[in-house]
DNA sequence: TTTGACATCCCCCTTTTATGGTATTGACAG
DNA sequence: CTGTCAATACCATAAAAGGGGGATGTCAAA
């Protein structure tokens, strides 16, 4: 049986090793590495070929959410755990975005920590409770404003398109030319994931987008 | 000066008389003629040439709504105000379709049918407060509703349009042709006024039209 | 019976949109 | 300083929609 490789940065020695030791107790867990700063994270994982990386958000020198980017920079596949004490939502989804797969709270790690592994390698994303509502409340959030990612112009043309103003009065109407309404529009559909005026306009009437 | 030529339906011969009496207090009216039914009201109206009729909406034999269309068949100038007990809806709207001027309750007569001859002749439309809210009450349901006349047929597309449906999938969705999806619309957009899809939209969705 | 509203279908032609490119500029972050 | 992003602009082609006709059949009202 293949065991299953496991990388930790945590910058608390005493956390660290609690986390080794509950991890080696299985095994069917082997530990390729344990940092208590995440300033050689690069050389860590490709020396290591992890599954799955436990990463501490706060660590002096490059933080947790920092060394998620730079691993995402060249692996897309390895599994990243995020730790952390707080659950405020301010490193959150800057950790989400940059790529890690799951988030727990330091205080939920040794009764969790094992079944969010196997999440994680199922392709599920284990987060502490709190974690997940805070994602959920976001997602409601953004849902219908902020889930399409439209740019402050895009908005401006599709309430136009939503008040059924066509494209030349769209271009006259904002100063702007005929092609640059049209390239904001596909950016829009792109968005909205439709391929028609109609669709849009629908999308953005019931969602109230605009 | 020329006299005003008034024609009297009204199958109360009291009341008629009282009409013709009140009227004839003022000299520039002239009473062409007073009928207690509206089987000659051809004929009368012919004969007389009034400027004003006043009709009363329950008579025997011919009943005034019915007697208007009938005088509106040939005359579109003559101003016809209609007499009434009830102030309920059931004639009014019939009355006013069929193309009178005015609507007045028999209880206001006294005191309003005067003013409201010469509201007429001055193309106005005058009728007792109890009726004109019965008319404005009609006009707000109407007002994005039935103020267009939309056919049921109509409706139905412009609710698929508005879900941002193409010409092609309504005309698959309904089982009808290509073609007659864009008949249907283009009968909508000249009821709704516009020109566009974008516009048909937009109107349909904030005036809750679908 | 005739008329009118409605729904259906078709044709021709023009205008508007959609799709998929490329490209320049300024702002801002890494 | 060098990408990236947002906003700007253009081109070519294809698809969709708009505007003008005309035509048929039904059905209810006049």
């Amino acid at each position: 049986m293949i065991p299953i490789r496991i990388l930790i940065f945590e910058d608390n020695s005493s956390l660290r090793e609690g986390l080794c030791q509950l991890l080696m107790l299985r095994e069917e867990y082997t530990i390729v590495g344990d940092f208590g700063d995440a300033g050689q994270v690069r050389e860590a994982v490709i020396k290591g070929r992890p599954d799955v990386v436990l990463m501490d958000i706060d660590m002096p020198g490059i933080n947790g959410v920092e060394a998620v980017k730079q691993i995402r920079e060249y692996d897309q596949n390895v599994q990243i755990i995020m730790l952390t004490v707080f659950d405020d939502n301010s490193h959150v989804f800057d950790a989400l975005k940059a790529g890690a797969n799951g988030y727990l709270l330091k205080r939920n790690v040794s009764d969790r920590l094992v079944g969010a592994i196997e999440e994680v390698l199922k392709g599920g994303a284990p987060m502490s409770p709190s974690i997940a509502r805070l994602v959920i409340n976001q997602l409601h959030e953004q849902k219908s404003k902020n889930l399409y990612m439209l740019s402050d112009r895009e908005k401006e043309i599709l309430g136009s398109l939503a008040r059924g103003n066509s494209f030349k009065l769209i271009a006259a109407d904002l100063g702007i030319s005929f092609e640059t309404v049209r390239t904001h529009t596909k950016r829009i559909y792109d968005k909205l994931h439709v391929h028609s005026q109609g669709e849009a306009i629908s999308k953005a009437l019931n969602e109230k987008l605009v």
